[in-house]
DNA sequence: GTATGTGAAACCGTTCACAGCA
DNA sequence: TGCTGTGAACGGTTTCACATAC
């Protein structure tokens, strides 16, 4: 373990590492090597074993990596060994849906809060949580203990709301607008961006050299 | 224009492009140069030129880029320039709010079918389609003219349903489901990943040196 | 013998810096 | 003069190949 900088795709791909890893765990696979695990995730097995490298030595020579320990330590590693509590703001159609997901829990994530302008929705239980208004965002932010605030409003709205969220003290945002928020040092943003990714495939299926 | 490779990452920066230069073009913005454009999204102006002259020259130097031509142009590279057919499948809380999703149709992509294995939900309408049963999926994806699946099921049923949309004739997939996906070669297949990108924002709220 | 951990090489994408042109 | 278009330099990531350890 040396001082060197960890390229941001290898922690993506550490994610990709620990789901995999959770589901040969529940198959009772006990034991992996880099070249199998490489096969299933899709990369290069030297890829994998200089991300892992970044953070120790979860492995045996000659033998592979103990499922359940890398999957351990990859959670660790990622700061999954935890929960999360998310904030949700905006509850229309995707952000509903997103509260209602049911994957969310399963994986140590969940929405403690949700807010929205519309009064027609504020007060209704969705999931887990009752929504409140936009105003009462950064009392409850700080009282529910949020976290990672997830942007699920209009583009035009997204960057007020990121404003609002970091004002809060949130310093994580997964953003669903499709808009380049900027926020300052120290706060991180993710973007789920499909418009993009279906912009993306257009291309792919339009441009005469194909792959 | 040269016969070089166009990096990937090139295209959604295109994406990202047209997007911002609609939004100038709404404001009435005629004439806008690479720094300029470039501070708007957040990337280096060197970066733009670049992307652009993969495709062409559609600047003019001493002045800049026109805005309405170049979305035009961009639009025209990304195959943005024509209606795109939606095919969903997994009409969950996911699906049913893509399929609701405004911002879709003004993009030029509608939903023109929509697939699921519930009975209590068939024959819904949902936007713009009335849910079919999975069975039909073959059929109707042709009748309809479907060009991009979009998966929406559970991460188990992903690979199944890929299979069939390839079975059918779909040569593009957006997949929600947190899966690496296969597909053979010329079809496309875009991840939208959001417990990834979760997991990302744990990292960087979790590990001491951030940023 | 086998699979990890890792320096070095190869590759790819980004940024610089300036030539070219309105 | 000012901004684009682009070869060259740079920096970062991926892959190779092998020393190392079980």
């Amino acid at each position: 373990m040396k001082f060197v900088k960890i390229p941001a795709i290898a922690i993506s791909r550490l994610s990709v590492y620990a789901r995999n890893l959770a589901l040969l765990d529940q198959k009772g696979v006990e034991v992996i090597s880099s070249v199998r695990l490489a096969e299933i995730c899709g990369i290069n097995p030297a890829q994998i074993r200089k991300d892992l490298a970044y953070f120790g030595e979860f492995g045996v020579r000659g033998v592979g990596y103990y499922v359940k320990e890398l999957l351990f330590e990859v959670r660790k590693i990622l700061g999954l060994d935890r929960e999360w509590r998310l904030g949700l703001v905006g509850v229309g159609n995707l952000g509903s849906a997103l509260l209602r997901h049911a994957h969310f829990m399963q994986q140590g994530y969940t929405f403690v809060a949700a807010f929205d302008k519309k009064a027609k929705i504020i007060g209704v239980q969705i999931g887990n949580v009752k929504v409140a208004p936009i105003e009462d965002m950064n009392r409850l932010i700080r009282k529910k203990g949020v976290e990672i605030g997830v942007i699920a409003v209009s583009p035009e709205l997204a960057q007020k709301v990121a404003d609002r969220l970091v004002a809060a003290g949130v310093r994580g945002i997964l953003n669903f607008a499709p808009v380049q928020l900027q926020g300052p040092p120290g706060v991180f943003i993710e973007n789920v961006d499909f418009t993009l990714k279906l912009d993306v495939l257009c291309y792919r299926l339009t441009s005469p050299i194909s792959r």
